[in-house]
DNA sequence: AGCAATACCTCGTGATATGATGTATTCAAT
DNA sequence: ATTGAATACATCATATCACGAGGTATTGCT
């Protein structure tokens, strides 16, 4: 997928990863492939722009001699989300001037 | 709407709007506005790069005492948009994953 | 012993939306 | 006739951000 396209819902997959169950980068990554790839150093960097927007808090555990750091999300973090569905409309709005008439995608 | 979201959108919004009518900057700032806000320097921009990226053609003409640049789009142009129609689909399984259990949005 | 998988991290680079700023003409209102 | 809004173009510096490259360390299979 595009990478302009990408940067306006990573953030929000990332949280809504997270918002299902309590998660971790690692695990992340791989719950979201069928959807989305992303790369660790991505991902990393979006966990911690997260954390400091206050849209997770965290929880070290170690794991069979591995650290795992839990991500779970926050009000601020859900209250993003909802933002982001409220954006969706403006988007399919978007879409369709995009779609109707001249191009075809057959 | 948020910035990140509308990366993945404006160069397509842009050609789109060409691609209903040959048009000019300034038309096209108000064609788009009622779906997508856009200041002149970014789509000033915008138009720069999907020129060098042989996407539209130039054709400057004299209007009233005024320079107006008319854009017409190539037929890369149209596969541009015909890519990202492709990439809705994908955006839409993203969305529904993000919108499913969890977070209502009324 | 060797290698994949798990699990974390940093840094530099390239792409790009935007505000600020500038130039110049037309046209309506005072 | 002067003022100001609308029309029409442009450049530059800045901030944000996805990603590849590279790094560290442990577990577990062959």
């Amino acid at each position: 997928m595009d990478i302009q396209l990408k940067r306006g819902v990573l953030d929000v997959c990332v949280l809504s990863s997270i918002s299902k169950e309590d998660s971790y980068g690692y695990k992340i990554i791989k719950d979201l492939s069928p959807y989305i790839k992303l790369s660790e150093s991505t991902l990393y960097t979006i966990l911690k722009r997260l954390e400091s927007g206050e849209m997770l808090t965290v929880n070290t555990v170690e794991y069979s001699g591995r650290l795992r750091k839990y991500y779970h999300i926050t009000d601020k973090g859900r209250n993003r989300i909802r933002e982001f569905l409220d954006e969706w409309k403006e988007l399919m709005s978007i879409y369709r001037y995009i779609e109707k008439e001249g191009i075809s995608n057959d």
